[in-house]
DNA sequence: AAAAATAAAAAGACCGGTCGGTATATTTTA
DNA sequence: TAAAATATACCGACCGGTCTTTTTATTTTT
């Protein structure tokens, strides 16, 4: 018995999502969440007690969104460059070109207006991009074990700039809407990657 | 005689650069600009019609800023290859690791917080890109032609991908302060560059 | 199953404060 | 003294948030 309340507080989440993803957390206000979601100050304030717990609400749930979507099939590909190359080509081509958020990577978006605003915000996102990061750096570990991969390379130097490199495409889409951009970086990263083989 | 507006009219761009570096264009009000200048309302308004009017002449002073860096001491390198790589050197290392803007690349933070709000804005800082990717491309097929690089690179394709790498890099120094980041970046498209090279 | 009691959800009026911007008066400079 | 530069007071609109009332569901009792 989910109650109505709940049902209202995922389409609060929802339309704040797209909201702050393409006008930002401080360009968008609460009344244009309001008018997004069709309720009143009341109705809305008993869900969340302020603007920025609905933006920690919406943070959770675009997390989960683009885990679904970046780490769809890599699971079972054996071969960790591979992995890696899987989920470059699901960020790029199925995430930012599928434009499941409005605003383009909602998570850079916010990295970018909120670095030096407010802390645990800014904490809370870079972490994420920590994670990433690491988790590609396991990945090029585990190739080496394999390996697959030349001898000695900086994992953690390179998993960061695969990371930086997907980063940077995603305004760049966002703001002008060419294709191009995310195939051209998946072109790269993939011809990139290859050169890491033995 | 430059007056004395005019030194007024210099403080109010280099004070807002500053502001919307670090707090973005929409999170920065009209208030914060007096405060930082000194100024009141009429002082101010006396100089720029309006606040999105400053933000123009704040964009092309940055421009101005940003050129100086990161074309230092490139103009007389004969070797393409290693011109963009100083440049490259030059936009990580003197522009964004010399903390010019305190809230990291001024262009990539607009062009993210306005992209989809104000289309003349987005325009023209999209435009900076273009130019800058133009440039590279240049610079590309400079070196194609003294046989210096392999035949049949995509050379646009490569262009967009230096000015993505640089751009992701940006945000994630701005927001952890780490200067392994833009080391690496640097490292890494030097090693990208290299093998470009016959 | 119908009615009454209870709790959850939403509405709507309202708060002090700040927003970007204007009009006019005053000061400063040439 | 004329003009440029700046100060001051003010505008309506909107900001995030609170409070009280009304509506809507759900549960309990008969």
């Amino acid at each position: 018995m989910p109650g109505k309340g709940s049902k209202t507080r995922e389409k609060i989440i929802e339309k704040s999502l797209q909201l702050f993803s393409v006008k930002g957390y401080f360009n968008t206000s609460v009344s244009d969440i309001l008018d997004a979601t069709g309720l009143t100050k009341g109705g809305l304030y008993g869900h969340f007690r302020s603007k920025e717990d609905i933006w920690y609400a919406v943070y959770e749930r675009a997390v989960c969104i683009w885990r679904e979507i970046v780490f769809k099939n890599t699971r079972d590909i054996g071969d960790p460059l591979e992995r890696i190359e899987k989920t470059v080509e699901n960020d790029m081509k199925d995430y930012l070109g599928g434009e499941v958020f409005d605003g383009g990577c909602f998570f850079f978006n916010m990295l970018v207006e909120l670095s030096g605003q407010s802390a645990s915000m800014n904490r809370k996102i870079l972490g994420g991009f920590v994670r990433f990061s690491r988790l590609l750096k396991n990945w090029l570990a585990e190739a080496e074990t394999k390996g697959l991969i030349k001898k000695g390379l900086d994992h953690r130097e390179i998993a960061n700039f695969i990371v930086i490199s997907l980063n940077g495409a995603a305004p760049l889409y966002a703001a002008s809407r060419d294709p191009e951009i995310w195939e051209q970086t998946i072109a790269q990263l993939q011809y990139y990657i290859d050169q890491l083989r033995k």
